[in-house]
DNA sequence: GCGAATCCGACCAGATCGGTCGGGAATTGT
DNA sequence: ACAATTCCCGACCGATCTGGTCGGATTCGC
């Protein structure tokens, strides 16, 4: 029930690159560096999230990785379906057997209702969103 | 990030008592029945069900489970708690280790905020609601 | 005391998690 | 051409979690 460490990771890369110049390329080590990430672990994270399309690489000297679409059109919801392998349905295992007992109807759609709640959320928060929300100055905006 | 098994298990068998004449205990053998458990399984799950407090049990001929409190009064989110041992936050990492890179708050704000609603949310309904819709003709009550 | 039922700890196979390792392939600088 | 740099990618690995099962101890009604 708790997100797992590799979308964890794979946010903070991608939060890590949106903060930064998006012009130049950042490499793993320093994106490891920053993030406090095993090199090696975030490497296979920004594989996935390069083939889903989210990032863009680079190879040799002054490669490196840099966000595929602008900040404000990649969502973390799709990061974390990406990371996580699409599997994000708090409701998976009710609606896959169809178990017929009284108030099984009810169970499943209370389930599914809340799923889609947190679905549409994190869809709908941006790494604009986030890196915006960090800066101090900008909570104004948000009313925080 | 999908609820597992064993939460649906636990919700399965407690929508069912919450659905059945409250006064007469029901047994894991007929739990297990009509809610598609494995038994011994099952026996696991109602025992800390009820060490929460959420159950109340009998032994002996004629024994079984029963509510511990009015299905009303019992929420989604206490079973889910209890039974996957408590944990329940979508923010676990990115609270625990205060990494500090550009967007660490940012991120840590916007997933703890997703965490608040969803839990909010499983803790809003409650067994009873979940009968309630199970029955086709209170689906007007809801505006279904 | 007998049988019905819960209680409870031990065990277990397989999957998943959170990584690590080592090398290959592409790109750039000299 | 060659070396340095950087991503690419498959294999592997120990620990933990998942989803159970088994066997027996305990408690209750009769």
């Amino acid at each position: 029930m708790t997100i797992s460490r590799k979308a964890e990771y794979g946010l903070r890369a991608m939060v890590i690159l949106a903060a930064s110049p998006p012009e130049k390329p950042m490499q793993i080590q320093e994106l490891s560096e920053l993030g406090g990430i095993p090199a090696k672990f975030l490497e296979q994270i920004l594989l996935v999230l390069r083939r889903g399309g989210l990032l863009r690489s680079k190879r040799g000297v002054g490669g490196g990785y840099q966000l595929g679409k602008a900040a404000r059109e990649i969502s973390i919801g799709e990061i974390v379906a990406l990371v996580d392998g699409g599997l994000c349905a708090l409701a998976a295992h009710a609606a896959a057997d169809d178990q017929e007992f009284t108030g099984a109807r009810g169970l499943r759609d209370a389930l599914s209702e809340i799923d889609a709640l947190v679905n549409a959320r994190l869809n709908a928060v941006t790494l604009d969103d986030i890196v915006l929300r960090d800066s101090p100055d900008a909570m104004l905006a948000f009313g925080i």
